[in-house]
RNA sequence: GGAGAAGUAGCGAAGUGGCUAAACGCGUCUGACUGUAAAUCAGAUCCCUCCGGGUUCGGUGGUUCGAAACCGCCCUUCUCCA
């Protein structure tokens, strides 16, 4: 019996996208949906009672940063990262294979798995699939993923379809490993590079090992645009219809909006909480640095279109002086709001797949948005 | 009134003869950020500019091939003593 399981409710007669709800332990939440990152079990200085004011959804934890602090062995005896972070609704654990990426400078692949260098005390550490599972059975999230290998772009075929591989192995590995199948729902991630018919092969071998839901990994490492949605299209094309499809790693707006079109029922991303940091802000007209001196005068909102917390309550100029004099509540405040910003994006995508104009929406978004070339 | 110390770019602060249009920090301005080693990182910040050029280190007059730096005078500030 799968903890998790996915029914489709509209088919956009506009655009052939989707909505669906995803079935969890945990609660049901309605595709297609985008899900806050909380790396080390928790979404940077925001709050799981504001997560469920802005009706967040699944919200991710990261394997192996909570491998290391606080341990395993503390998530077990807090019974599942769910109740010691107090966030009561769905959760995802990424399985440390973006760090396969991200930590390429202090780590070495092999068969086996992979080495690690500590980047907090210099140990030495090794991950495996079976590792990898038996630390997301602690943490206990909702959905766990495969360990993969994200690859850099651009990688050779000979590279891309050797480490494609392995990570079907380790896939097969991982959910022998899985100890709670009844609990948490295992889903396999697609790679392959930016090669279709290694795309192709990695859905088809995934499909046969049969999980309950497929991911597309190995975008958004540095790839244009057009190379990455081609990317998502070849992976999704072999995916059974009816299981849930997350796109790994993707927050940008028009991202978004070009993966729900490619059947995409899941996205997550850093984006919306580390713009935030770095005072940035997304509106329904394009990205804005609430630092800039024109806001210093500014008593309008963020953006009168939405209704987060932020943007009921405070202004532009409020957020620049926050900024500027470095007021932790004004990282809070924007946080909010960009987090929110983007689950109201998809809240509309829904809508606008129920109304059969996806298609419409989202050129009117984007158009809206005034993109410059690079995207938004 | 006497003794001493100091005045460097928006601010703070290095620099005591050429490698200095002048370190560094702050501030200011730009840009980046996509399964978080990121409340981070990169660039700009005297003026005009494409190469390049033009004016600077309280003011002024000197010394020198060459001065922010050495000397004289002036102005200003600070500390201590009366």
């Amino acid at each position: 019996m799968n903890p998790v399981t996915f029914e489709i409710t509209h088919v956009c007669k506009q655009s052939g996208a989707r909505t669906g709800i995803l079935h969890t332990p945990h609660g049901d939440v309605e595709t297609p949906m985008f899900m806050p990152v909380g790396t080390q079990a928790t979404v940077k200085f925001l709050s799981p009672e504001e997560l469920y004011a802005m009706n967040a959804g699944v919200v991710l934890a990261n394997t192996y940063h909570l491998w290391l602090r606080p341990g395993e062995d503390v998530l077990r005896e807090a019974g599942g990262v769910q109740k010691f972070m107090n966030y009561k609704g769905p959760m995802l654990t990424d399985s440390g294979g973006f760090q396969v990426f991200s930590l390429s400078d202090t780590r070495k692949i092999s068969e086996e798995g992979v080495t690690f260098r500590n980047t907090l005390n210099g140990d030495i550490l090794f991950l495996s699939p079976e590792k990898s599972i038996q630390i997301q059975n602690a943490i206990g999230a909702d959905i766990m993923m495969s360990f993969d290998e994200c690859i850099p772009f651009p990688a050779t075929r000979d590279y891309a379809q050797k480490s494609m591989l392995r990570t079907l192995r380790w896939a097969e590995r991982g959910k022998n490993a899985n100890e709670r199948p009844d609990e948490q729902a295992l889903f396999g991630i697609v790679q392959g590079g930016d090669y279709d018919d290694l795309r192709y092969y990695c859905a088809e071998k995934l499909v046969e090992m049969d999980f309950p839901g497929y991911a597309i990994g190995g975008t958004s490492v540095g790839e244009d645009k057009e190379t990455m949605y081609r990317m998502v299209k070849w992976s999704q094309e072999k995916l059974p219809v009816d299981k849930p499809r997350y796109l790994m790693g993707v927050g940008a707006v028009n991202d978004l909006l070009e993966a729900v079109s490619l059947n995409i029922d899941m996205c997550d991303c850093v984006l919306p909480t580390r713009l935030a940091r770095h005072g940035t802000l997304l509106t329904s007209h394009g990205r804005i640095n609430i630092r800039k001196a024109m806001y210093k005068h500014d008593f309008s909102p963020l953006d009168e279109k939405c209704d987060c917390y932020c943007c009921r309550n405070y202004t532009r100029a409020y957020l620049n002086h926050l900024f500027r004099t470095e007021e932790g509540f004004g990282t809070r405040l924007l946080s909010i709001h960009n987090v929110r910003f983007l689950l109201r994006l998809m809240e509309d995508a829904r809508r606008a797949i129920h109304e059969d104009r996806f298609n419409d929406f989202k050129q009117e978004t984007l158009a809206q948005m005034k993109f410059d070339e690079r995207g938004f």
